[in-house]
DNA sequence: CCGAATCCACAACGATACTG
DNA sequence: CAGTATCGTTGTGGATTCGG
């Protein structure tokens, strides 16, 4: 992504190491839903099901699969209430802020480009 | 995604058709191997077979999807040079420069907390 | 209310072969 | 070289159910 022509030495091992890595929480958060979630976080707390409500269309599971994931690259933080019935409020992390400017940075170009996309597409459509 | 409590009225119609087409677009573009392709087409023009060795791992097949699907969404210029052998050659339309702005602030933002995932990853797997 | 687990339909994907 | 088509496999994701 950013790494190219390491060699064999010792430090290029741990650049390989980071790069995979790297790649790797790529895979993991460049990703349509746990953009969504993030964008629906934002500076709030909401408990699950409100996260539910807020990212349409998504189901418990997907939900539920994409916390664990967010949770677990530090993003997310998970405060549960042993209360009954329990209460489980999800928050975004410093990291999950930091990511969130540019999450949302693609939601501006989204609404900026919406005209220039819709146009392409008639074109391309023909 | 930003538009909320939409009624009945001619302009909310607008905003909802905005707002579906723009969640369309989230689920085409915000997804990995599109990042990848952006990032590895940068301000360089580059041919099918140079973008398939740049973006590692990533398949005939899924290269052609997406840079479609880029392509589509204007993102994405496609030329063709009819010679022989075949010519042909994708480059960033200026949307596509612009949204290729939030995707490298993504690959900063994961290089920066590459230590904190790390150990939130460790700590989760415990 | 939250979440884990099961089941299963269907989409995504990679490999391969074929065309201009 | 670039792209399309087909096929078989894998995996994803939704519905449902059960448990804390």
């Amino acid at each position: 992504m950013v790494t190219k022509q390491v060699g064999g030495s010792p430090e290029d091992a741990d650049l390989r190491r980071a790069d995979s890595l790297a790649r790797e929480i790529f895979s993991d958060v460049a990703n349509k839903r746990a953009f969504l979630i993030i964008e629906a976080l934002g500076e709030r707390t909401l408990r699950f099901s409100e996260l539910r409500d807020e990212v349409e269309g998504i189901s418990h599971k997907m939900l539920t699969q994409n916390l664990r994931m967010l949770e677990r690259n530090g993003l997310v933080r998970r405060a549960v209430y042993p209360t009954v019935p329990p209460r489980v409020e999800y928050s975004l992390t410093e990291p999950g802020q930091a990511l969130r400017a540019t999450v949302d940075g693609m939601c501006g170009w989204t609404h900026q480009y919406l005209g220039h996309i819709e146009d392409a597409r008639r074109r391309f459509d023909a």
